[in-house]
DNA sequence: CGAAATTTGATAGACGTCTATCAAGACCCG
DNA sequence: CGGGTCTTGATAGACGTCTATCAAATTTCG
């Protein structure tokens, strides 16, 4: 129970062969007859061998550096995921992981792609990008990958390009959850929804909206869509004409960002006034303190949390041509105020 | 920006004093003025040194041997925690980490604390358990710490214990959010819950239930609370008896085990006819189904793959003797059929 | 001042793996 | 059977840290 390990020298021995062979077989070079490379694998089964990533490491002065481009700008969900990014930096230090986090123009493909050029010659052993859905992206990610550079898309997808992998949620998915806490929320009842997206071209956006679609069918009235441009004086202004003008309004289902303008507009109807019910993505300090407040009633988040630790563990595996685990996609958490997590507050005011 | 990180040799240099001073310094080993400790320091601030666990941890030979007690039984929620640490521990070999996973009588204090009494004899680096409220298990929690022995409760907290930690989640919290999704989905208008317990001497479901009744305040009335002793077929006929004997409940929520029984139940009533909501707790293979054909609404889940990643993380710092990061409870996560995670399923296959 | 105590330096060996090199042995083919 | 190719063994050095030891230098204190 508390003996030590095998190493590869137990491995050799138990196989009788040299090390060397032994070591030839589990690194997989050439020059090994079938036969000793059977002998070999058995007695890695039969003694149980690991390798030791610590020695293996060591010796390899395996540094890993990845580079995370994501978009700048005053957006919360990226701000906290920028924070999360650099504390996992100086977390992973200790593994010689060194994560180099970027920022480049929001909606700018153009931008994007002219950094990605750049890193294409940079060296590096993975990126991991919030992709726009043009053509160009594609193309930089291809020009990574022809250098062997592992790409991961995070928040927003590129299916049809050369990535890797996919870190983020199903946005249909978090649409169909939406749909089903409007359902619930109307108790039975009939209602007409809100919906409101930085643009419809959005991929993600529209997914979303499809997703609540499905799940409220013909249940529901959808007011027109509103197109916020994820600003927050234009959701501001767009959501206020819209509410006035149609009192039948019972939900609201914001799918985009922007939503600072929509948690002013709802501050500044009287207390008491019943208020049609209002979901919303990604918890950040001004969202969160409008759940805590009763402003709003859900808060559909993709733990950006969880996303990094999926963005570091894919790139290492990738960087080590490993196989991924864990390539389903993250799913979408509710929070009401009665479950938003305690440390969420600390770990942002810690941030600044 | 590829340059290698540096090594404690590099801040011996930079320090003016030797690789064995430096040492000292950063093994807080005696013998070392102050002088040279603030030189020390200081080149490590300026190079930004960080110890290369790689190569400590091989220098060290560290093996971390940590023992999981769980309760026996068919409980499908410890089942699939028992799967999670099953799989933990063959990811964890690599790291020089064994998990050692022992099953115990459930609702057997005494069995508990023999088992603790062994382990304390055992050459271990930390022991996670989960703790039933009774005396014995405390005592046999001194017992391990009096032997430096870490020891982390796990699901069911202890905290007039000894226990260096609990992983968990705050059960007055997953009741209060209950209490919300009841209100929520009765969209406004007043109902009637049935609450469904293992005891209400467990105090893990009480807090559940007090939590509940917290939010609903007067607004709903609550009918008498159900003990089914967490068996299926006492579940079964006890929530039978009481639908049958008050057709006015329009909630049950379930806040212990034996749910299969309730999900039977609801299996044979007309598949058209009303039902009430139906709220439960553990995302397992029966409560997946069930949340899936629409015969349950919600899921109050407690992610078991967070909390064995938690412990796991827990016990490793405890056994180096350094600070817990993230001392937050877990936060319960609400599940709806449509936001059911993908892999789950699958893995819940592979463990058989 | 001199003896004792404390601090410092130098260095060696170990941890397990990786990489590389060189020589020797086994095998094949003409 | 001789020359070539393939396979194997032996071994050395490196990675960065930890532990230990011994001697030398410095400080403390009676």
């Amino acid at each position: 129970m508390n003996r030590r390990p095998p190493t590869l020298s137990d491995v050799a021995r138990r196989a009788g062969v040299s090390y060397a062979t032994a070591d030839r077989v589990v690194n997989g070079r050439a020059g090994v007859s079938e036969k000793a490379a059977r002998n070999v694998q058995a007695a890695i089964e039969d003694l149980g061998y690991v390798r030791n990533v610590a020695a293996a490491n060591l010796s390899q002065q395996r540094l890993y550096r990845f580079a995370i481009v994501l978009p700048a700008g005053s957006n919360g969900f990226f701000q906290r995921m920028q924070a999360l990014f650099a504390e996992a930096a100086s977390r992973l230090l200790a593994d010689r992981v060194s994560l180099q986090v970027e920022s480049v123009e929001a909606f700018d493909p153009e931008a994007l792609t002219s950094r990605m050029t750049a890193l294409a010659e940079a060296p590096l052993d993975g990126v991991a990008l919030v992709a726009s859905d043009d053509e160009r992206t594609a193309a930089g990610i291809a020009a990574l990958r022809a250098r062997e550079i592992p790409v991961v898309t995070l928040v927003s997808d590129l299916p049809g390009s050369q990535r890797n992998a996919y870190v983020g949620i199903d946005n249909v998915v978090a649409g169909r959850t939406v749909g089903r806490l409007i359902r619930m929320a109307h108790g039975g009842r009939r209602g007409r929804v809100l919906p409101v997206v930085g643009a419809l071209s959005a991929r993600d956006h529209a997914e979303r909206l499809s997703g609540m679609r499905e799940v409220l069918g013909d249940d529901f009235e959808i007011a027109p869509v509103l197109e916020g441009r994820d600003r927050h004086e234009m959701v501001e202004t767009l959501v206020g004409l819209a509410l006035a003008d149609d009192p039948e309004i019972t939900a609201i289902y914001s799918a985009g960002a922007g939503n600072a303008g929509l948690v002013r507009l709802l501050e500044a109807l009287p207390p008491d006034a019943a208020r049609p019910y209002v979901f919303l993505h990604e918890l950040v300090p001004h969202s969160r303190r409008a759940l805590e407040e009763g402003r709003i009633d859900v808060i559909i988040d993709q733990r950006p949390e969880e996303e990094v630790a999926r963005v570091v563990e894919h790139l290492t595996l990738l960087a080590d041509r490993r196989a991924l685990v864990r390539t389903d996609p993250i799913v979408p958490t509710i929070f009401l105020r009665e479950n938003l997590p305690q440390a969420q507050a600390d770990a942002l005011e810690a941030a600044g």
